[in-house]
RNA sequence: GGUCCCAUCGUCUAGCCUGGCCUAGGACGGAGCCCUCUCAAGGCUUAAACACGGGUUCGAAUCCCGUUGGGACCA
């Protein structure tokens, strides 16, 4: 048995697409799976624009994800010679030929074949004028066959049959001495003995263009596969219109790369019902047999459920190192290097639940750093009036005989005033959330009062009373009962 | 236009190869209920699909043919 060799070769075009990561991760299992090797290439051949930055941006998603690659990243344009001397070689061997047509020649003959009613091929002429060295621009045309099939054992599609007729003599040099796409894919696949060319839907007519080309060159032929297309929710090709597009925008939204992972594998592949892989797993489970035949539409809810679940049954110390840049960007930067890292993940744990995002999870955590809170002004007129504040009032004053923290004390002292006061559970509740947080949503009172502290709870409550004691500063009549 | 690919709930999918276990299962999302100090999470319940038409067969989501509809590639 040979080893495995298999490859992605996205195009440099600004960054790394959803759909290319995909692509890479079904190479990338089936890599490992088999350990084999894992090539990464740049087809950058006929992206005049193609820069170094487009390049960073394709590594900088690959890492993140987390699909390492074995070989590269090699740069088409670093190959050009390999290009051009596979050519020559055909054109010696008669493989290749000369064509002197003019763009406008083919232009215009095309035109008349569709009139015609004829596919509109190139017809051939330059086949058989056995051009010696040509006399100014030319382009070298391979010699596609002329009779028989081409069958394509697809390892998703099954078996694929193409009549040659539908072939042309197709050029693999531009007269400006550039490989074309097809020409410059099947030397590097060749050379790089790539042994499973498992590439995008978009490609499975290019193979019985590609596979004659192999033949000649004198590379053994690969296995193919091709993976439908993922689509946006009209069903098109995915687009900007439906959203962000590219793998590192998830980054920025608070996406965690294994949900990405997690999501973009499910998408055309599935393990029975199961939802949720580890890594580990999918390396064992992935199979070909299971890849889908349909294309599939990009579910921006399914992979943001699957963010949360990450996020709240995650390992802790995990969701907590992807957090921690996002805090810092957010501000933070001097309260985490003054907290602990473990009263932080008891935080994080606090909160994870009810964040569907790490950018959730920012605004989330906020109000537990720092001595102050800051009110949200709408919560601090509702719940912060006038006549809450003598009670929180004798809150403070019950918490504060109480010596240390304790949740299950300073519940039962919180309940036993409430009953007094003859009030309900939540007419004090949300006041002395609204102090402690600033905010009308939070988790548990007495898990953050515990996160908080004895000393912040207590002084927080206090400033809580004064500004329930100054009452609401705009004119308008508190209407709630 | 030619060639090729594809077709199960709104979406991702199981089942299809090797017909009967399918009055079609799971998940996301939706609806409802429960839990509840808020927000979540969680639990339970529920609506929702085999594109259509022919065949083959005792029996078809599953096999065959066609139609329709999507998509890709070549220009």
């Amino acid at each position: 048995m040979s080893e495995v060799r298999v490859r992605f070769a996205p195009s440099p075009t600004g960054f790394l697409h959803i759909g290319g990561v995909r692509t890479a991760l079904f190479n990338w299992l089936f890599a490992r799976q088999q350990r084999g090797v894992f090539v990464l290439r740049i087809e950058d051949t006929d992206q005049s624009r193609s820069t170094d930055a487009s390049i960073q941006a394709i590594v900088d998603g690959m890492h993140w994800v987390g699909l390492d690659w074995d070989e590269g990243p090699f740069r088409q344009t670093e190959r050009m010679e390999l290009y051009r001397s596979r050519a020559f070689e055909l054109l010696e061997r008669g493989k290749a030929y000369w064509c002197i047509c003019t763009p406008e020649e083919l232009e215009s003959r095309r035109k008349e074949a569709e009139a015609k009613g004829l596919s509109p091929r190139y017809d051939g002429r330059c086949r058989n004028l056995a051009v010696g060295s040509p006399p100014g621009e030319a382009a070298l045309r391979f010699k596609a066959p002329q009779e028989g099939q081409i069958v394509v054992e697809d390892l998703i599609k099954g078996r694929v049959a193409f009549d040659t007729s539908v072939l042309d003599d197709l050029i693999i040099l531009r007269s400006n001495g550039y490989p074309t796409y097809n020409f410059s894919v099947v030397v590097d696949d060749g050379l790089m003995g790539i042994t499973h060319v498992v590439r995008g839907d978009d490609h499975l007519t290019n193979t019985p263009r590609q596979i004659p080309i192999f033949e000649a060159l004198g590379f053994p032929l690969p296995h193919f596969g091709h993976l439908p297309m993922i689509l946006g929710s009209d069903k098109t090709r995915l687009s900007k219109r439906h959203g962000a597009t590219s793998i590192m925008a998830y980054k920025e939204m608070g996406y965690l790369p294994e949900a990405m992972i997690n999501y973009l594998v499910r998408l055309g592949w599935s393990h029975g019902d199961q939802e949720i892989f580890s890594r580990q797993e999918l390396i064992e489970k992935f199979s070909w047999k299971n890849v889908q035949t349909s294309p599939a539409v990009f579910n921006p809810e399914k992979l943001l459920w699957l963010n949360a679940e990450y996020i709240k049954t995650g390992d802790i110390g995990r969701v907590v190192e992807a957090l921690e840049p996002l805090l810092a960007a957010s501000g933070l930067k001097a309260e985490l290097r003054s907290c602990s890292r473990e009263w932080l993940a008891r935080l994080v744990l606090m909160v994870r639940e009810r964040t569907k995002t790490l950018v959730e999870m920012v605004h989330w955590v906020g109000p537990y750093f720092g001595e102050a809170v800051t009110f949200e002004e709408e919560a601090a007129k509702k719940f912060l009036t006038p006549a809450v504040a003598p009670v929180l009032a004798k809150l403070a004053a019950r918490f504060e005989a109480l010596p240390s923290f304790s949740k299950q004390r300073w519940e039962e002292a919180f309940k036993k005033l409430v009953e007094e006061e003859g009030m309900k559970l939540g007419q004090l509740a949300q006041p002395v959330r609204v102090a402690l947080t600033g905010r009308t949503a939070s988790p548990g009172l007495f898990e953050v009062m515990e996160v908080l502290g004895r000393e912040r709870t207590l002084s927080r409550l206090r400033r809580g009373m004064e500004r329930a004691a100054e009452g609401s500063p705009s004119p308008e009549k508190p209407s709630q009962s």
